[in-house]
DNA sequence: TTGAAAGCGCTACCAC
DNA sequence: GTGGTAGCGCTTTCAA
């Protein structure tokens, strides 16, 4: 066991933690001060070639690993980004997720929470993070306690709000117009004929993407002179089974030609349903969704769904926020990267 | 502006960077000293409930958020676990994310980096860990470099591996044997009659829970003295076309009259393309799949699944990890919470 | 190119 | 129950 690794720890604790090598060791090892070794880190070039060698080998002589915290402490700022999303384990999300992942790379680590789907979720999630002194911030929601938006608006870090595009972003935001999607699809189905058309959304409260959602499917109605009917109107949980039981209930209730289903995999159970009661879709009833997926292309008949580009806004979200952390840009901006739809058979 | 937070900053930025209060800060204001505010932080009880009060208003008044930094650097220990998962986007690792994260709740706070599927990637991710000194770390995978296991070993501090289960863990495990669960789903083949059994996973290279799973398939086939057949055998990429493609191609090739498709959406895939095509299943050909969800009962026929505790996995991972931080463990542990084989229609 | 000194904001430790 | 002191391991700043 080399000895830079064993002399030290002035209060060492009785359990048997071999903690690292400190820079002093380093530097003790190598000949020279602890300064050199910092440098000899973060800007190789500013070191000699001979001194560098020395400092690698005691580096690796010793097993080093660098103290983020204590490089953090002193500069006084962090290469962490929080980001809060509201489930971990729904795929729309884990897409965003990913995208900002990939941006980030090596030269950023990446402090995950979800909300839990709730505003305070949110609001703990935030604290959390400013305790850790994140260096900035990105959000999947755009809806906030008010104590959450003043939080990060005083902690003087860059934030990005992603997913439905709101006036007054905190700082950044990155996303799409759920009011003006749904609209579109709606409008879509009312241009191929149908008329009593059924709504289905997750249960709205809290949740400003179906809200604005159902907002959306109102607006086109209104637009084209059609009555909303609230029985034609469902909330109900996520899931493939809650989406089939909307598409029955509203068939066999209210009676529907067709039905958008916004969110989650509803539309898919819906048309894992009807293809299970052997109802032609369209025919019987016509199915358009949202949140499209390589599953929606491969059922049958393929869905036409709403596209958004969920990886994409992860990306951008995450450049926007490095952007401003490397100084290439400065101030709040706003950026709507929309929607497609995609014709498929189901309408 | 309250002063407290406006006369200090020894050397303030030029930038409008409203940075927090420090505890002295609060300390000051409410006329007791640094270190009683961080005990009626960190243990109200140690407080008259008087000092209490004045201190809670002085946070509220200068808006102080502690600073974990210091706090770690001080305690030396955090409060953050590290995760590694082959990849953010796969709804499989994200049910054990989320396990995990329910566990933790809000006294840990969870650093989550992708390997990409690969292991220098995860051995970067481990080097990051180490180096924000995270109190302990979970790796989605129980193949590594040798780098990552010793770094691992060396930094002193709980480990657990998830997925799938070997003899010599780094430090504690969690998971299942993708050998015994791929050989107990060909054996249930098998038993049906089944002699033609086509297999498909996703690449095995670097994946040791596809290599088990074609050794568990090998093993079934040779318990029953039936002779594996290379061109049976198909490596593919991740997703549902591809598991459709896969299946198309054992059935049209060497002809299978059945076909157990691991990992991801394969088999959900190959049903589809099935049901695209207009064959029986079973009849045609049966089909076996792997990582049961919603989905795989949705579809029809209803999907002949492997079923892992993903969920339940992150939960116990997280679970070991705090027992041993809490001090209510001790040393290395190994738990095995196996598979199930869901009975469907689709064999 | 290198080094010495002085903190970063907090907690461990000991005294009161 | 409370406070003073001395660091935690690094970087900033300035001097050599």
């Amino acid at each position: 066991m080399d000895k830079a690794a064993s002399s030290r720890r002035r209060n060492a604790p009785a359990k048997a933690n071999q903690s690292s090598a400190r820079m002093s060791d380093v530097a003790k090892i190598a000949g020279v001060s602890a300064m050199t070794v910092s440098r000899a880190i973060h800007d190789p070039k500013s070191v000699t070639l001979e001194t560098m060698n020395k400092i690698q080998q005691a580096i690796a002589a010793s097993g080093y690993v660098p103290n983020r915290i204590a490089r953090s402490l002193a500069s006084q700022h962090t290469n962490i980004v929080g980001l809060v999303v509201p489930s971990l384990r729904n795929s729309l999300f884990a897409e965003t997720i990913q995208g900002v992942a990939d941006i980030l790379g090596s030269s950023f680590d990446l402090l995950i929470a979800d909300s839990g789907y709730s505003l305070k979720g949110e609001e703990a999630a935030v604290l959390a993070f400013l305790s850790q002194r994140v260096c900035g911030i990105v959000m999947h929601n755009t809806k906030h306690t008010q104590r959450s938006r003043r939080m990060v608006q005083n902690a003087g870090i860059p934030s990005v709000e992603t997913g439905n595009l709101l006036p007054q972003p905190i700082d950044m935001s990155v996303g799409f117009s759920n009011h003006d999607a749904a609209c579109a699809m709606t409008e879509y189905l009312i241009g191929k004929g149908y008329r009593r058309i059924g709504f289905v959304s997750l249960i709205l409260r809290d949740n400003d993407r179906a809200s604005e959602r159902r907002r959306g499917y109102l607006t086109a109605l209104s637009r084209h002179r059609i009555k909303a009917v609230d029985a034609r109107m469902l909330e109900v949980p996520p899931g493939l089974r809650s989406g089939g039981m909307a598409l029955v209930q509203l068939v066999e209730g209210p009676g529907v030609d067709a039905v958008f289903l916004t969110g989650d995999v509803l539309a898919t159970g819906a048309l894992l349903e009807a293809n299970r009661r052997g109802w032609a879709v369209p025919g019987r009833v016509a199915i358009a969704g949202s949140d499209d997926s390589e599953l929606q292309e491969c059922v049958n008949p393929p869905l036409t769904t709403l596209r958004f580009p969920r990886y994409e806004i992860g990306r951008r979200a995450a450049g926007m926020l490095l952007d401003r952390l490397q100084g290439r840009s400065q101030g709040a901006a706003s950026l709507d990267l929309g929607y497609e739809i995609i014709e498929r058979g189901s309408v």
